[in-house]
DNA sequence: TTGTAAGCGTTATCAT
DNA sequence: ATGATAACGCTTACAA
C-alpha cells in the first residue's frame, strides 16, 4: 500500500497542495470549511506528513538525537536507563522526538554506521551528548555547522553547553555525610582520573576529609561493577576500613559482595555510599545510601537549553554552563 | 558553514553530479582516474551523504528502528542494555545504523511524538519490536506497508515474524534444575499472565514439577522489582518455601533482599533461581545462578532475519519464526 | 483565501 | 564511461 501525500490528499478534496500545506502547519489564512475538508481527506487517507521531504527543504523535523558513546561497547547503564527515561518523556511534553544512537567519538565521519550521521543529513534539529569525552571532535562539528547540542557531563571547555552535577560538591557532600556519621576510615572508589569529573570528585571528597584526622585513601579507574568487586576485597585485606564511598550506585553492588565474601555486615562493619541513586539501589541488601541527583531536573534542562537553540537560534551570551546540587540519600547502608 | 553536496563535489572535479553519484554507490561503470579524483575532492568537501535526499527517492537509508514500548513509562531495563549493546554491534557488522526510539502502541499514528513516525517516513528501512504487545497495531501498519520487521518476543500470531526464546524450555529448564538439586519445595515469580511467554513458562515449570511430588506456587503479576520483593516477603511468612525461581534477574534482586531481610540465607536457607543472565548478576550476593539467554545469537537473528527482507524482499515461503534454547548457569545461589 | 512554480540533495532514465 | 533531466514530497516565494 502506497503511503497518500499531500497531493493525494489535495486531489480528494478538491484543493491545491499548498492549502494542504497550509492546514498541516495550521497557518492562519485558511476558512474553516476547507480546513474540514482536508482534515477528513487525511484521516481517509491516513495521511502522515513526510519528515524526509519536510527536512530536505531545511525544516525542522522536531527530532533530537541522543548520543551514547560506544568507547567502552558496554554503553548503556542503568544511569542510562532513568536518563532517558526522563529524556524521552520531557520531550514529550516539549513536542519533539528522540532517539537514541550509538556513536564513536573517534571516527564518526568516515564510519557511515555511526549515528553521527544523522546529523549530518539534517535529520534531526539537535542533539544531546550523553558522557563527556576529552576534546571531542564531535563538538567540533556541531558548532561549525551551527547546530544546538548540549554534552551532558563536566565541561572541560567554557565554550562548551553543558549540564552537569555539581561534581565537587557530589565528593564534598559525600565526605562531610560519612564524617557527619562518625566514619574516620575510608576508602573513595572512583572512576577514571583523566576526566574533570573524577578529579573534582576527588577534590570535593579531599576537601570535605580536610582537618578532621580521618584517614582516606583514593582508588581511581574503577569503572566498572566487577573492577569495584576485586578493588574491594583488596582493600579490605590491606587496609581498616570504615565505609566505602562508591562512585555509582551499579559499582557499588561489586563492593555488597565484596565485603559479604570477607564475612563482614553493612553497615555494622563497613558502611557504603554509592552516588546516583538508581531505581535499583532501594532494592540492594541493605538498601543503599546515596548521593543522588535529580534526573527529571537534568534531562529538563537538557532538553530546554536545545530546544532554546533550535527555536530561537545560538544566542552569544547566553548561559550555557548549568550545574546541578546533589542531595544525600540516606537509607540502611550507612 | 554550509554542507558540502554532490554538485560541490562534482564542480570542483569537473564531473557531473551523475558520476559522484556513481562513485558512492561504487557503480561499476567509472574509469578508476574519475573514481580516484572524485574521492580526492570529497574528502576535501568533508562530503557526506545526505541520507534524507536519499530517502526521499525511495532508496535504502540502512537504519534500523528499534522500538522499546513506552508502555510502563519506565521503559528500558537492564535487559534492554544488554540486547541493544548486541544489537548496535551486530548491526555495525552489517552495515547498518540502528537507532532506539520509544512509542506507543496505543497511539503512535495520531501522535507526532511517536517514534513510529520514523517509519511513516520512510527514514528507516525495517524496524524490531521489542517487547510483544498482544494484537500490536503497528504490526498491521508493516504488514499494509510491506515494511521489514520482526517482534522480539513470544508470538501470539504465527503469521508474525518473531524472535524469541523458547519460553516453554525457560520454565521447563529452570524447574527440572531446582528438582535435581533436591528443592522440593519451590514459589515460581513470573510476570503477567496475560502474555503468552508467562503462560508458556508456566506450564514449563508446571511439566517439570510434574508426578516429582513437589510442591509449588505459582505467583503471577510480578513485573517489577519492587512487587518481587514485597511478593518474596510475602510468601516467607505464609509459605515454607526452599526456592524461589524470579523471572528475571533484575527482579531477583528485590527477592534477595526480602530473603536476607526475613534473617534467612542463601543459598542455605532458600535457593533462588533467575532468568536472563544478565551481567550485573555475577555480583549479587551470592552470585546468581540463572537460565541463560544467548542474547548475541538473539540479536543476531532480529538483525538477519530484518536486513534479509530489506535487501531480498519478504519472501512468502520463508521461515520466520525462531525460538532460542536456554541454559543454565550455576553459580552460588542454588 | 487560494494556487503556481521553483528548489532542497539525491537517484533513475535516458541519451551521448 | 559520462552527462542532462526528471522525479521523490514538501515548503516558500510570488501571484491571483
Amino acid at each position: 500500500m502506497k503511503k497518500a501525500t499531500i497531493i493525494d490528499v489535495a486531489n480528494a478534496c478538491g484543493v491545491s497542495m499548498k492549502t494542504v500545506s497550509r492546514v498541516i502547519n495550521n497557518s492562519p489564512n485558511v476558512s474553516e470549511a476547507t480546513k474540514k475538508k482536508v482534515f477528513a481527506a487525511m484521516k481517509e487517507q491516513g495521511y502522515q506528513v513526510n519528515i524526509l521531504a519536510k527536512g530536505l527543504k531545511g525544516n525542522r523535523t522536531n527530532i533530537i538525537v541522543v548520543f551514547a558513546d560506544r568507547h567502552h561497547e558496554e554503553h548503556l547503564s542503568i544511569w542510562h536507563n532513568i536518563m532517558l527515561k526522563h529524556l524521552f518523556s520531557y520531550a514529550k511534553d516539549r513536542n519533539m522526538k528522540i532517539v537514541l544512537s550509538p556513536s564513536n567519538s573517534e571516527k564518526f565521519e568516515e564510519d557511515e554506521t555511526d549515528g553521527f550521521y544523522l546529523m549530518a543529513s539534517g535529520i534531526a534539529d539537535g542533539a544531546i551528548l550523553l558522557e563527556n569525552i576529552l576534546n571531542d571532535p564531535r563538538v567540533d562539528y556541531f558548532e561549525k555547522h551551527n547546530i544546538p547540542y548540549v554534552v551532558f557531563g563536566e565541561p572541560e571547555n567554557p565554550d562548551v553547553p553543558s549540564v552537569s552535577l555539581d561534581n565537587f560538591d557530589v565528593g564534598y557532600n559525600g565526605g562531610r555525610y560519612l564524617i557527619g556519621r562518625g566514619y574516620s576510615k575510608i576508602a573513595l572508589l572512583i572512576g577514571e582520573q583523566k576526566f574533570l569529573s573524577t578529579q573534582l570528585r576527588m577534590e570535593g571528597f579531599e576537601k570535605a576529609m580536610y582537618g578532621t584526622g580521618a584517614q582516606y585513601h583514593i582508588f581511581t579507574g574503577i569503572d566498572t561493577v566487577e573492577k569495584a568487586y576485586h578493588k574491594s576485597k583488596e582493600v579490605l585485606e590491606e587496609y581498616d576500613i570504615q565505609a566505602f564511598f562508591v562512585s555509582g550506585d551499579e559499582r557499588a553492588l561489586g563492593v555488597y559482595r565484596g565485603i559479604y565474601e570477607k564475612g563482614m555486615r553493612i553497615p555494622e562493619d563497613v558502611a557504603v555510599l554509592g552516588i546516583d541513586n538508581i531505581t535499583l539501589g532501594e532494592f540492594y541488601y541493605p538498601p543503599i545510601s546515596t548521593v543522588a541527583q535529580d534526573f527529571k531536573q537534568l534531562a529538563k534542562c537538557c532538553i530546554d537549553f536545545v530546544v532554546g537553540e533550535i527555536e530561537e537560534g545560538k544566542k552569544e551570551d547566553a548561559r550555557k554552563i548549568f550545574k546541578f546540587p546533589t542531595e544525600i540519600i540516606e537509607r540502611k547502608s550507612t
